[in-house]
DNA sequence: ATAAAGTATGAAACGCGTTTCAACGCAAGA
DNA sequence: TCTTGCGTTGAAACGCGTTTCATACTTTAT
């Protein structure tokens, strides 16, 4: 492998002017410049960009953290940041964590060994103490409401947005309303819960555990829905799916078992999937490639910035 | 940043002797090995990961090459291959190209630099030339039916597949068949191609160009050719559909536009997306998944192997 | 004409872990 | 007892580009 050097001695000058070259600095002779070029060329001479990083101390790569590559919601997301990553001439490393604590840990390590410049949590399991631990070695944004804690975050209002949809459903004529969720920790999550507990709560309803269905995240997962759905002897009429995929899965199970929609059973997806459009299913959008763009661009900034993104009400016919 | 020497004089050992123990070679007290890790543990010590892999030659990173990151054909490849590299403790660098001929150039040029240890191409725009030139400096895996060049190839034998499917609509009694493909480059889109120029000619049927649709990759290209269909007065009884995704934008817009399916147009997919189940759209299913899988493990191997993975035809009910 | 400021260039240090080589101790085999 | 060989360890070289510092030459300003 020729190196620096080999193409500073045969083009006769430093290697520091070689290097002037490589990295466009203005302080050198245009003829020797040339030259240094030529050499380059002949040699078919290529920096060894380990060298690079380790001198420099950075490696304009950004480790992306997510739970699951192969999902609209995060691929979407996915597809934002790649796209700002490719416009700055960043590398994006992603890992794919299956919400598992360990390999979650194993991305944030990347900051410690300057395998990267920075870190995007677009879903978490880790607690604030290991992400606080590690932010002394490099930014760290995340995708969700953050409160009071140092840290870059952009997020989509999901109380407002949970409301704005209960009451949606209310003014149409449903009360008995359940929902659809991924998992109940997460910030996310939480705040959708605490919306949907005070609508229970306001209306003078008992709440309903068992109109809160769990680990919803595919289309087979509104398959089980609509099965459970169809053994219930007091079901809900009304189903919040905090993802379009369900939904989607939902509306097709629902055909199958010969419940109407929205006669039977109202739905209200989340995402905006283009998929739900063709189903006609209401939904609330949420600017998830934008976000994705907003979390790069957050990554490489200077001081903790939170964003709020809006979502936006997208009516249709499974109400 | 403490660094090896810090520990070194700390620990009172020699710095080969810290390497030693970060690297688990047998060759160290096992006192000596004790007293390190304890002052590394003192220190909050951590290796500089670019100053290893300036020293190895090698980063333990593969860079995964595909024209979008959103869409469920790469994103469920691309999860295949991720598992692989998760289980292996090697990291992904994502290049997004949209097939863009520079943004693949500039992935595989981290193969040169040694950003990478290897590349795995999903999809192409390059031309074989280049490609070629690159696999000096590293492996590379590609995705498609290679005959005579040495490259690490996995591939479904996409001929085969249409062919079968073509078979399979003539014996249900079509005769008037067209096909939606995402582009008429790349090897696959070929095979398929010549399996329908060899179909037509059988049956001694003229080739109506306006009978493929070019550029089909997501729900939205499906509405598109349904509305070209509308205007057609010579129309396909079926399609053949390279992509489940279009084929579930073809029979939803079709449901709009009062065409029924399989009655007055059958489709057949391709992929087996959970959702053509739930549409019971007939369709050919592809290994994606394990397709990754093995993108990640040729691509460490050494000699260029080629692997096929077999398809699987699911009758359903749109034909 | 002379000081001040800018342009150009190279030597050497630096970032940091790995690996090779030589050396020494000690135990097993001859 | 002597050789052979493995276990153990450290010094130094190596992988390779960047950056700092000193030096020397030009311009420009005064």
């Amino acid at each position: 492998m020729t190196n620096i050097r080999d193409i500073a001695k045969k083009a006769g000058v430093s290697v520091s002017t070689v290097s002037r070259v490589l990295n466009h600095h203005p302080y050198v002779k245009e003829e020797k410049r040339r030259l240094v070029e030529q050499v380059i060329r002949e040699l078919n001479y290529e920096q060894n960009i380990n060298a690079v990083h380790l001198s420099k101390g950075k490696t304009n790569m950004i480790a992306v953290v997510l739970p699951f590559i192969n999902h609209p919601y995060f691929s979407l997301l996915l597809e934002g940041v790649a796209s700002q990553a490719l416009e700055k001439h960043y590398q994006l490393v992603i890992c794919q964590t299956n919400y598992d604590v360990k390999k979650e840990e194993e991305a944030l390590h990347m900051l410690k060994t300057k395998q990267v410049d920075g870190v995007i949590i677009c879903s978490r399991a880790s607690s604030w103490s290991t992400i606080e631990y590690y932010q002394q070695y490099g930014p760290i944004a995340v995708c969700e409401n953050v409160q009071n804690r140092s840290i870059h975050s952009v997020y989509v209002d999901h109380y407002a947005a949970f409301k704005q949809a209960l009451m949606y459903l209310k003014e149409k004529g449903y009360t008995d309303i359940g929902y659809c969720i991924g998992r109940m920790t997460g910030t996310n999550s939480q705040q959708r819960q605490q919306a949907y507990k005070e609508y229970v709560e306001r209306i003078n309803q008992p709440y309903h555990p068992e109109w809160v269905f769990q680990g919803c995240l595919n289309v087979t997962d509104g398959e089980k829905v609509v099965e459970k759905l169809v053994q219930m002897k007091n079901r809900p009429q009304a189903l919040l799916v905090t993802n379009d995929q369900v939904a989607i899965g939902i509306k097709a199970q629902c055909e199958q078992a010969g419940i109407s929609v929205p006669g039977e059973l109202a739905i209200i997806g989340f995402d905006n999937h283009p998929l739900s459009s063709y189903l006609q299913i209401t939904t609330i959008e949420l600017p998830l490639k934008e976000m994705g763009e907003t979390l790069f661009t957050l990554v490489g900034s200077k001081a903790p910035q939170k964003i709020e993104l809006p979502f936006r009400f997208i009516e249709r016919k499974s109400v």
